[in-house]
DNA sequence: TAGATTGTTAATCGATTAACAATC
DNA sequence: TAGATTGTTAATCGATTAACAATC
């Protein structure tokens, strides 16, 4: 994709595809853009307009094809491959994560979780070891990390962070309440699930 | 707040928040919106627009007032007052809600969780018990809940949120990957983790 | 008073929506 | 061919940025 797509545009993308892979379930094979709009709320010209950013899926007169637009949302968003992932922090917040079994679905594989805590280090959640913060560099090359989850404290985010992107990785999921300093080519979502929690409370007074 | 301010505005207070506790913490009394931009990341005149939706808390020549800024910050987020919070599913991700101590330190004071498995049931997750989700109506009325999690299979989210709304409950946080139904007078804040692994996914790609 | 920085208006930019010609 | 619905351009809307007068 060269054209510079809008955050926007692609925030909504994983919505499309949930959806869509809903109806192939039901087995519908059709869809027009009117008839998403209705189940999925965006209007029907957005809905047009964010297809268009990336070519015409559709076909004027019928609408879009289900199983063909997955594949074309499938495919820009990069699901049609898988991703090996690892998690640093194998405490609570890792834990869960590393249970979750829907990241699996979308082919986001988790490889290992790394933690300093000699306690954990060698048990297994959700049949994935816990390994030494120590390994974490030689483990990376050898196994093709994609993604690393930091589900640290605050105080070591930055410090796991710099050594994620010495040994490569270009995508991190952040979990600290804190905004990492990387390379620009390295991608970096973050959840700060504190800043959610101020968004109800603000709407609950309005 | 009668004036209809943005979704967009209202996201990045809690960024605001978090800095100028940390500069509160720093003892540093008084910031200006130029100096602030450099360390957010905001246009200075973005967040002079910001601020002067809710009023002017500056001052001409001088800037702004950490102390009293953020404490503006705090009341408009409605962060002032505590709020007594739910988790529904003491599952994984329950479990590290629960765990979470930075909620507290916002004022969201967890309450109960509630689960529908025997097994859980009765157990504490940091102090807090697990109830049964049969008694949540009792609770809800008797503790004035404010805001609930919901860290349910998708398959239960919707008929928990019914019963949440049912009891009066305002503010709900839904981690399940389904968008809930609820009358428009409650506030749901969706936390699709999956999304955000997705965006990674296509970055990574570009 | 002079310097600094806000508050606020105007200009720009970008995203969403509307409209309709193209075409299946 | 007639009807339906896309693809795409134009219009609108809203959010961000720039500019500067107000004022501490």
């Amino acid at each position: 994709m060269i054209k510079n797509i809008s955050r926007a545009v692609i925030k909504r993308l994983p919505k499309y595809h949930r959806y869509l892979t809903e109806l192939l379930d039901r087995d519908i094979d059709k869809i027009s853009s009117s008839e998403l709009s209705q189940h999925i709320g965006f209007t029907a010209s957005q809905i047009r307009q964010d297809f268009n950013h990336f070519g015409g899926f559709g076909q004027q007169g019928y609408g879009y094809n289900v199983k063909s637009l997955l594949n074309e949302i499938s495919l820009i968003l990069g699901l049609n491959k898988s991703h090996n992932t690892i998690i640093i922090g194998a405490g609570n917040l890792g834990h869960a994560l590393a249970n979750s079994s829907s990241f699996n679905k979308y082919g986001f594989e988790l490889r290992a979780l790394f933690d300093i805590n000699e306690k954990l280090i060698g048990t297994h959640i959700n049949g994935i070891e816990v390994l030494s913060f120590d390994e974490i560099s030689d483990f990376i090359k050898e196994n093709q990390i994609d993604i690393a989850y930091i589900c640290t404290a605050v105080s070591s985010a930055q410090s796991v962070a710099n050594v994620l992107v010495e040994n490569g990785i270009k995508g991190i999921w952040n979990f600290a309440l804190v905004d990492l300093e990387v390379p620009k080519d390295v991608i970096v979502e973050d959840v700060h699930l504190i800043d959610n929690l101020c968004t109800i409370s603000y709407f609950l007074k309005n």
